[in-house]
RNA sequence: GGGCGGUUACCCAAGUGGCCAAAGGGGACUGACUGUAAAUCAGUUGUCAGUAGACUUCGGAGGUUCGAAUCCUUCACCGCCCA
């Protein structure tokens, strides 16, 4: 791969909120895989992780799916745990106080963490470090050195201090110093690039590049990639927002939430997730525009790719057929969970028994609804007793067989 | 430290003694239409009960009253202003 057709790939999912800025990044980019290459020298990248949580899904693949990239350019990549850094808590996203995690918490966190980054990144190419190593090695005197380079005008500009400021809502002292300890870590790490969302630009390209520069470095080049949208097309990608793409979900969940994403959301997916270069995603793009390729089968393309990064080809490719089965042939899925009826039971006492609802007014009113069928045929009345076994429909998508 | 205001169901938010299981919006769910997309339309969204019935809920505890989300006391948490 030319220079050129790299920085088109690196640079490919990347969201500045500001045009110049992009622009001046994709060029020092390209100066440095071009210093790279005279030196003959990999590029040190990294991307830095904070183990607060042990589930990961799709939104958090995508600064593993950038680092990937380089990796397989041949620069050298660490993933950096952030154990220090998670012990404050990074501001960017706060909406609420997190929990203070204890060293050893951390610790399991972060091999979970590890486990299943490894399905995105080569392991055999992957340095792991913690940015405890340099951080606690830190003197106050070192921290207030660190802060000389910054003013508290800076931290005031950033969009999510001077809301909550204008809010009136409560910055603390501690959160300014995040920025500085995240800067400091590309410093320790002599950092060529560094990945992160957007909710990172901050303390990447101001805190670690101006450190950088101070203390006689040359600042990162920073690669800040898009937001994924979540199952609903518009909301960034989180658990407390609930449209979520869970990796250990199994392959045909996966396809099947895939599946459901509108359409809007379909070119970030592509851009951030999948491993296709920008060639292949002008392509479909290309085609969608030209109403040569459904929407539909795009998606389809989209989610079995998705999900062989995650489960392998074999088992992508038996979920694009399960999923055609069920949903486009309306036939009934392979697998599903079972229940042994019980005598005497009603058609509500089994919807609850089942977990299929949560308490019997919710059964009651889907069963007036006309929302549950066994063996397709629609159940009136939810106190009569349970007809036959055979096999149970709630809603579109959930089955139950009745034994 | 002083003065003031807030805490309502998944979220936002109305409600200031009976007509409140609690307006409205969002979300979620179901049905129709579809491509498990979007948009649209209709419905459901405290629990239990074969319908109009009962029970539990409006930050926690206690009280006033025939009757409280609404009044009083107290505790907790949050915010604002002044210092």
């Amino acid at each position: 791969m030319n220079i050129e057709e790299q920085v088109e790939l690196l640079m490919q999912g990347t969201e500045y909120g500001d045009d110049e800025l992009k622009k001046s990044m994709t060029n020092e980019l390209r100066e440095r895989l071009v210093i790279a290459q005279k030196e003959n020298r990999p590029l040190q990248v990294y991307c830095g992780y904070d183990p607060t949580s042990t589930d990961l899904h799709l939104g958090h693949t995508i600064t593993m799916r950038k680092l990937r990239q380089f990796q397989d350019l041949g620069h050298e990549v660490t993933f950096l745990i952030g154990s220090y850094t998670a012990l404050v808590g990074d501001p960017s996203d706060k909406n609420k106080a997190r929990p203070i995690l204890t060293e050893e918490k951390v610790a399991e966190n972060a091999l979970t963490y590890t486990e299943q980054a490894y399905r995105v990144l080569d392991p055999n190419k992957t340095k792991i470090r913690s940015n405890g190593e340099w951080l606690s090695e830190l003197s106050l005197i070192d921290l207030i050195r660190l802060g000389q380079n910054f003013t508290v005008q800076q931290f005031l500009a950033r969009d999510n201090f001077s809301n909550r400021l204008d809010r009136g809502e409560p910055i603390y002292l501690h959160e300014t110093f995040y920025a500085l300890m995240q800067g400091y870590d590309a410093v320790a790490m002599k950092t060529d690039v560094q990945i992160g969302g957007s909710d990172q630009l901050f303390n990447i390209i101001v805190a670690g590049r101006k450190l950088q520069e101070a203390l006689g470095q040359r600042p990162l080049v920073g690669i800040i990639t898009a937001i994924l949208p979540g199952t609903d097309g518009v909301q960034r990608m989180s658990k407390s927002t609930g449209n979520i793409v869970p990796i250990n979900t199994g392959a045909n969940d996966m396809f099947g939430k895939l599946m459901s994403v509108p359409d809007m959301a379909m070119s970030l997916y592509m851009r951030l997730v999948t491993r296709w270069s920008p060639q292949e995603i002008d392509k479909v793009e290309k085609d969608l525009a030209a109403g040569t390729l459904h929407p539909r089968d795009a998606k389809m393309k989209m989610a079995s790719e998705i999900t062989s990064i995650f489960y392998g080809d074999a088992e992508a490719k038996s979920a694009q057929e399960n999923f055609i089965k069920t949903f486009q042939q309306k036939e009934i899925p392979d697998e599903m969970p079972e229940y042994e009826l019980q005598s005497g039971q009603t058609i509500v006492d089994v919807i609850l028994a089942s977990n299929l609802a949560e308490s019997k007014s919710k059964a009651r009113s889907l069963i007036d609804q006309k929302g549950v069928r066994l063996d397709g045929e629609v159940l009136e009345r939810g106190d009569a007793p349970f007809p036959r076994p055979g096999v149970l429909q709630v809603g579109k998508r959930r089955f139950l067989r009745v034994k």
